[in-house]
DNA sequence: CTCCAGGCAGTGT
DNA sequence: ACACTGCATGGA
């Protein structure tokens, strides 16, 4: 894709419908901050990145030409055609496209896997600012800081290994809760190679599922959160609360529905376009607050 | 105070 | 196969 370097910043046109606001605050990743409208500090990959969108232009703030195209295209997904597949998802049904048009320009991050992995394992029966803030207090405690803005210090995602030291006194310290006894299980099979993209990257989506669901704490949300969101299976369904709601409302008149018939019409309906659908359902309802009470 | 959150493991039928 | 319950923590 075309660039321009301008100073020792990295200028895009955006013809490519992205919207920086929705891709980091649909809640696919943790490691980000507003510093003001449309500016945003995004952490991922040992590095520091200050990003913020104009009119009519993505301006990534002190950035190299060579973390550009190696890092910072693909972590947000820029090359893919994603006009293709929202008109696909459109011709649905118009709920989909009512969901697709709530926020459009929504990218699918590509994240590091360990560090996808542990976070959404902190996120089961967790809220949003809060795993935002245990994520950040263990890379304060177990990582090394990757620079300071405005005074405040930001810190990379520690290693396996950093977890695994820490303990589970340490994970709680950064209050993991009941979840540090599954950290420091996923962190064992991650040092061990049992887990890891080498051996997912043969797999077929089912098996990569199993997989990592042999990790304690992984069940179906979370392996499909990890697949969808660091390891590019689109065909999977992440399914939580809100789209459990929003499919309720939206598909099956508003009755309690099981998660297995989700998979199933998300299967025969989106396809391998599933995972895309899903993050924009589970944007749209959760914003809107679709089929919460009150 | 109670209830819930981008769930899951354990236990029981 | 499915239903029920406890779980660390913080916020409403």
């Amino acid at each position: 894709m075309d660039f321009e370097v301008k100073n020792n910043n990295i200028v895009i046109k955006n013809n490519i419908g992205f919207n920086l606001k929705d891709t980091l605050e649909c809640g696919q990743c943790f490691r980000f901050e507003v510093l003001s409208d449309y500016e945003y500090l995004v952490i991922a990959h040992e590095r520091l990145l200050k990003v913020k969108e104009t009119d009519g232009e993505i301006i990534f703030f002190d950035t190299t030409p060579e973390d550009f195209e190696n890092i910072w295209i693909p972590y947000f997904d820029f090359e893919r055609d994603y006009d293709s597949i929202k008109n696909t998802l459109k011709g649905k049904d118009d709920f989909l496209k009512t969901a697709v048009e709530y926020a459009p320009g929504i990218k699918i991050l590509n994240q590091e896997f360990f560090e996808c992995l542990i976070s959404f394992i902190i996120s089961q029966n967790n809220q949003i600012p809060n795993i935002k803030r245990v994520i950040a207090n263990l890379s304060e405690a177990y990582s090394y800081p990757l620079g300071t803005l405005n005074g405040k210090t930001y810190y990379a995602f520690p290693t396996a290994e950093a977890l695994l030291d820490a303990g589970i006194d340490g994970l709680m310290k950064c209050k993991t809760g009941f979840r540090a006894k599954y950290i420091t299980d996923a962190c064992e099979k991650y040092i061990s190679g049992e887990i890891s993209t080498e051996r997912i990257s043969k797999m077929d989506t089912a098996s990569a599922k199993e997989l990592l669901m042999s990790i304690k704490g992984v069940g179906p949300k979370v392996s499909d959160c990890v697949l969808l969101f660091s390891l590019g299976r689109y065909d999977v369904f992440p399914t939580d609360v809100w789209v459990r709601r929003v499919m309720s409302e939206l598909y099956f008149g508003g009755k309690p529905v099981k998660i297995n018939d989700i998979h199933s019409f998300a299967e025969k309906n989106f396809g391998s376009l599933a995972g895309f659908a899903q993050q924009y359902l589970f944007y749209y309802a959760r914003t809107l607050k679709i089929g919460a009470k009150k």
